[in-house]
RNA sequence: GCGGGCGUAGUUCAGUGGUAGAACGGCAGCCUUCCAAGCUGCACGCGAGGGUUCGAUUCCCUUCGCCCGCUCCA
């Protein structure tokens, strides 16, 4: 039953946005095109204002966050640095009598499904030939279509931010620990693209990827690592945080800005990862996750990436990914002898924990660890990443399918009608307040009207309408999202009285209730309510 | 990728081997002194391709898309 309901409520979202002009299916007149969803006038306002919200959040509004705006293809080996290659390219075998999918490669140690014996290179199930599964889409990079010329369209935005994590730290005057941010486009050839536009092939992303100090540093410098005492916010960054107080600091901020654009925290559930689920780099990773009509899904990771990838760029580049910490340079020969060995034995071991499960050779990977610690000691370190990462087309789904609402409105006959209205908080809201004659057979009204229209217009998303009846048109804008509508009508032309003249009505879209503002004072009212 | 269901106007639906209608919506005009009013008119569709047929939206095949379940999900 709540699954019907919750059915009814997406087929009910969809309309409307097909409707209303917020999302199109891709290539629609050509049949569509599965997993590619395009947005229309509302949907576009919608999700600029989204990406503006985060930008403003994440950059501007900070003093340790820059921005990064970086290509959708980049050189083929970032993608095997970050272990894209491997792991998206599987070659994979079909079972057509069990419906299972096997790596190719592992069919002689993966039990078969039906009969767990035996393992699926010995059962008798019907399979295909191994083929090739990648994730990512392939292009080629100019004229020739040769092998050597292949490139990757991004599957995420993370790592073109470390790739240019050494430009950024040379230009923007930033020091560890800082963040760069990025909003773009990515794409993965999934699998089977479902729930509207929650699993889409190209999509757009939102990620921070924050640099600390490793532990080891922070302790040499301050003599303890501060961690979490207990759950929520803990306050403005510290110097002697690590990165469990980062890792939850980033967590709380980002559910504070998630209540900000209108997604109260009871919308929202954590999802704290398991270790067995964790990746193999990850020390945690918490999704924050919202109660989609469809099950409670993902909007956000928010993950401790140790140095990771860093380091991995680092390998494959060949280029040192180390920053230099004149704090720590100063600190560690202040340490007593045995407090530098503990931190640097501590630091060789993350090290070589790191460049063993990469593949390397036992000796090559102690010197190269005994190397790391030497350098932590001279105030070398790779930075340690928390990276909030959030998808941009699975946050408007769902500030859409929180903000959908039917409640009951008398019309001019005051029987009680099912009134359709997206309570999108007006930050995000794409069109902020239309504007209105509340005839438009009078010239004088509308003559006022689009008076307010230009003096509005400068400062916000303004939409002037004149037809039909003035309930129409406030329905209209109910289905749009439209927080607010000003209605010129016979009072502000002084036609009531002289105490009127030159105010107008505003109409809250939630309560339908109506205010006088004086024309004078109407930015400045709207802007109060819309920040 | 597998199995099942479904594709008719912007939306929700009806219908037929002789090329389609309703409601709501949209647009234009008239009207309308605050919540989808009224009148008049207009526009828009059988997902795509192929086959059978004198003729296909209807029957057949292929394909694309949507929904549900399974699978997958760095």
């Amino acid at each position: 039953m709540a699954q019907a309901a919750s059915q009814q409520l997406m087929e009910k979202l969809v309309a409307l946005c097909k409707r209303r002009g917020f999302i199109f299916p891709s290539s629609e007149i050509y049949g569509g095109i599965n997993g590619f969803w395009d947005y229309g006038p509302l949907g576009a306002e919608l999700k600029r204002n989204l990406k503006e919200q985060w930008w403003l959040w994440m950059t501007r509004w900070r003093d340790d966050v820059v921005g990064l705006d970086a290509t959708i293809i980049m050189h083929p080996r970032i993608w095997e640095a970050s272990g894209h290659v491997a792991t998206f390219s599987d070659p994979m075998v079909d079972c057509k009598t069990c419906k299972g999918r096997f790596r190719a490669d592992q069919l002689h140690e993966t039990p078969c499904p039906r009969k767990p014996s035996k393992m699926v290179s010995e059962c008798d199930g019907e399979k295909t030939e191994p083929r090739p599964f990648n994730l990512m889409f392939k292009t080629i990079v100019g004229p020739i279509e040769s092998e050597e010329n292949v490139a990757y369209l991004r599957p995420e935005t993370a790592q073109a931010i470390f790739a240019q994590f050494k430009n950024v730290l040379e230009t923007s005057r930033q020091k560890v620990p800082f963040g760069i941010a990025q909003i773009g486009k990515a794409f993965r050839n999934e699998v089977t693209p479902r729930n509207y536009t929650f699993r889409s092939r190209e999509f757009e992303q939102m990620e921070l990827e924050f640099f600390i100090r490793p532990d080891e540093a922070v302790e040499a410098i301050y003599g303890e690592v501060a961690r979490p005492t207990g759950p929520g916010h803990p306050g403005s960054p510290q110097p002697n945080w690590g990165w469990q107080m980062w890792h939850q600091y980033w967590v709380e901020e980002r559910i504070r800005f998630y209540e900000s654009i209108g997604l109260p925290r009871t919308t929202l559930e954590e999802y704290w990862q398991r270790p067995e689920e964790l990746a193999h780099y990850a020390r945690a990773c918490v999704d924050i996750q919202f109660k989609f009509p469809f099950g409670t899904q993902e909007l956000e990771g928010i993950a401790a990436r140790s140095d990771f990838d860093l380091s991995q760029h680092q390998r494959y580049s060949g280029k040192p990914m180390t920053v230099f910490d004149e704090e720590l340079r100063a600190a560690w020969p202040k340490l007593p002898a045995s407090r530098q060995q503990e931190l640097q034995e501590r630091y060789y071991r993350h090290r070589l924990g790191y460049l063993t499960r990469m593949g390397e050779a036992a000796d090559k990977a102690e010197t190269l660890a005994r190397q790391d610690a030497e350098l932590l000691a001279k105030g070398y370190y790779i930075p340690h990443v928390i990276e909030p990462s959030a998808g941009v087309d699975r946050l408007a789904l769902a500030l859409l399918c929180h903000a959908y609402d039917e409640d009951q409105a008398p019309n001019e006959k005051g029987e009680l009608e099912t009134r359709v209205v997206l309570r999108l908080h007006p930050r995000i809201a794409p069109v902020k307040v239309a504007v209105f004659p509340l005839l438009k057979n009078r010239p004088a009204l509308v003559e006022k009207a689009l008076q307010i229209r230009d003096l509005l217009r400068p400062w916000m998303n303004v939409f002037y309408d004149d037809a039909g009846a003035i309930g129409r048109r406030y329905r209209r804008q109910d289905e749009a999202g439209t927080p607010f509508c000003v209605t010129v009508d016979f009072e502000t032309l002084g036609e009531k009285g002289p105490e009127l003249k030159d105010t107008v009505t505003v109409r809250d879209r939630d309560t339908m209730q109506q205010t006088r503002v004086a024309i004078a004072d109407l930015l400045g009212w709207l802007q109060e309510r819309l920040r």
